[in-house]
DNA sequence: CGTGAAATATGTATCGT
DNA sequence: ACGATACATATTTCACG
């Protein structure tokens, strides 16, 4: 799928900011409003636009613990590592999973309320899983920056 | 600031989906349209909602590399490590920054398109900066899940 | 918080380049 | 194939109870 000019103005707005009318993107991008519409529905169709999301402030909520997790995993096959991305995916409490290469199988971003609740996931995510064989967990009450933008490059 | 039923069951909806209509949104949480939209716009006065983005697919923008790098600082100074914290939240490929407790001192999640820009970046960022010890670099062609929600509890 | 009405925005149809 | 204009429908937003 071929992204012009003005596919990637549109993109690089809306992941600046997705409230902002069809209205005043068309203008911003300079293309009437159906015209524009028409670009942002392909955009969602052909799925470049994965999805649209509130971002709250953790620091509003009562404050979060961010956890980075690396995982050893035992033996690298490939329906043990699966079963576990499953997991990943349906424990809520996992924001992120990177699969990584070398010594690492996997990088994990945690969100949790206090350490007790992380210890208790531990058990349910990691000390259960069979192929697991160990994991080093770095803490954090500070998460500095918070980015969901990819880089648009100008040029087509 | 105090959060409702309702308040957080419009939290829970917009992370999931903000491309919702008020009007849609009133009826799932069981509000007027008026009533609805005006603790919408409360939300993000108080700045509970930080903002609203679009995310992309990375498979359909050429595909990115993931890096995952734990750095370590020479001395633990404040004003040495809020530089670096400055350098850091201007570079649009650092997507996340984490300070961490015990050796490592912070962790990047950093998005590039291919290794030699991680290269180029790495001399930017890191080793040009004074306090920077070292940094373990562990690479992910293979991002497994990305969830931007936070967990908003049922009970007030 | 809800109702109703005015102001905007979205979405469709059609035409022109 | 793509964009603009005009028009119909829907939504947002304000005033009032």
């Amino acid at each position: 799928m071929f992204l012009d000019r003005l596919d990637k103005a549109i993109l690089r707005t809306l992941q600046a900011d997705c409230s902002i009318s069809n209205v005043k993107l068309a203008d911003k991008v300079g293309l009437s409003p159906p015209a524009c519409l028409k670009r942002v529905q392909r955009l969602h169709r052909e799925r470049v636009i994965d999805r649209q999301v509130a971002i709250l402030n953790p620091l509003k909520l009562g404050g979060v613990l961010h956890l980075v997790v690396e995982v050893y995993m035992e033996r690298d096959q490939k329906h043990l590592n699966d079963d576990f991305v499953r997991r990943v995916q349906q424990t809520p409490q996992v924001k992120e999973c990177y699969q990584v290469t070398g010594e690492v199988d996997f990088v994990l971003i945690i969100d949790v309320p206090n350490m007790a609740d992380y210890e208790l996931l531990c058990e349910e995510l990691l000390y259960s899983h069979a192929n697991m064989k160990s994991f080093k967990t770095l803490i954090s009450m500070n998460r500095v920056k918070y980015d969901t933008q990819m880089v648009v490059e100008e040029r087509d």
